[in-house]
DNA sequence: TCTGTACCAAACACTTTGTTCTGTAACTGC
DNA sequence: GCAGTTACAGAACAAAGTGTTTGGTACAGA
């Protein structure tokens, strides 16, 4: 990639950032954007085609880095089992959000965490939902139990 | 208050209910909102500041009818003795919820949704902080059990 | 029947959006 | 280092949406 488009790219997404910690998604303007950024008009809609797929592909970053590591959770057919390489998985999750790469820890408890914080959840979803098999013997449907647990994690964080 | 006034409110609740179950929040226009509701611009403005009055203004009305004859749970200093009285409050917003008055449930699950159940959640935080007392000996700190509990019980819902 | 008030329609200034030009600067491959 | 390609800026644009003001009509409540 052009190192170009490259900075524009960064340069927008920080700006992005700089001004949700400010105000409200719904409030932000592509005109704030661009001006804080300090790219031009046409710029901004070569690189996204809207506001919200700039927020799209801010949560496409974010949290691509923050699940790159996360280590596939296989074989784990009884939960017993499964729960130290969970309790790993987790973890992992833990300490990037520690390490608070790009502000996510910021942008998360921001005036507009919950589309991102349903992003989060989206993905923590897909994961448990992939790597993890519940075992428990139990009525309740194995959906509601994994989205139960990612809305739990969620809530913690 | 006047008839033309519960009139015309009325027909702006619902058509902004309508609209919210085809499309999402931040789609829809005031215009959109008095064409389905067949009221001037001028009439809406005279009930509503903007777009986001109305929407906190439909939240108050969604739960005040949910949580209006939730008893208050007191004298529960003891987890184990208010759990039974915890379970009918419960209960009755179930019920309620069943009853789907103004089609609480639809909007609740609605493309827009996270907006409502923000709302939902804080109403049912404010309840459980203020008639639940937890005593289970934990190190954990209490608003984090409050959380817990008001955010497990939206994401069943 | 009368008085006040809620309503409507139309027009308004204003903001924001997303597109389309033209010219300029920077990068990539050779 | 050169040539062709690509990204960018700036400005101007139509289109859509917002919130307000105007003057006139119809209905509610006493």
């Amino acid at each position: 990639m052009d190192r170009r488009q490259q900075k524009t790219r960064e340069a927008i997404f920080s700006a992005f950032s700089t001004l949700l910690s400010k105000k409200n998604y719904s409030k932000i303007t592509v005109q704030e954007i661009i001006d804080t950024a300090n790219v031009g008009r046409t710029t901004f809609y070569a690189h996204f085609e809207t506001k919200d797929d700039l927020l799209r592909e801010m949560c496409i970053l974010l949290f691509d880095h923050v699940f790159s590591d996360v280590l596939p959770i296989e074989n784990t057919h009884d939960f017993s089992e499964a729960e130290d390489k969970t309790g790993t998985s987790i973890t992992h999750i833990l300490y990037h959000l520690r390490d608070n790469h790009r502000n996510i820890l910021e942008i998360l408890s921001c005036d507009s965490g919950e589309i991102f914080l349903k992003f989060f959840r989206q993905y923590l979803n897909d994961l448990i939902a992939k790597y993890i098999v519940i075992t428990i013997p139990s009525e309740i449907p194995e959906d509601f139990l994994i989205n139960h647990i990612s809305g739990s994690f969620v809530n913690m964080v």
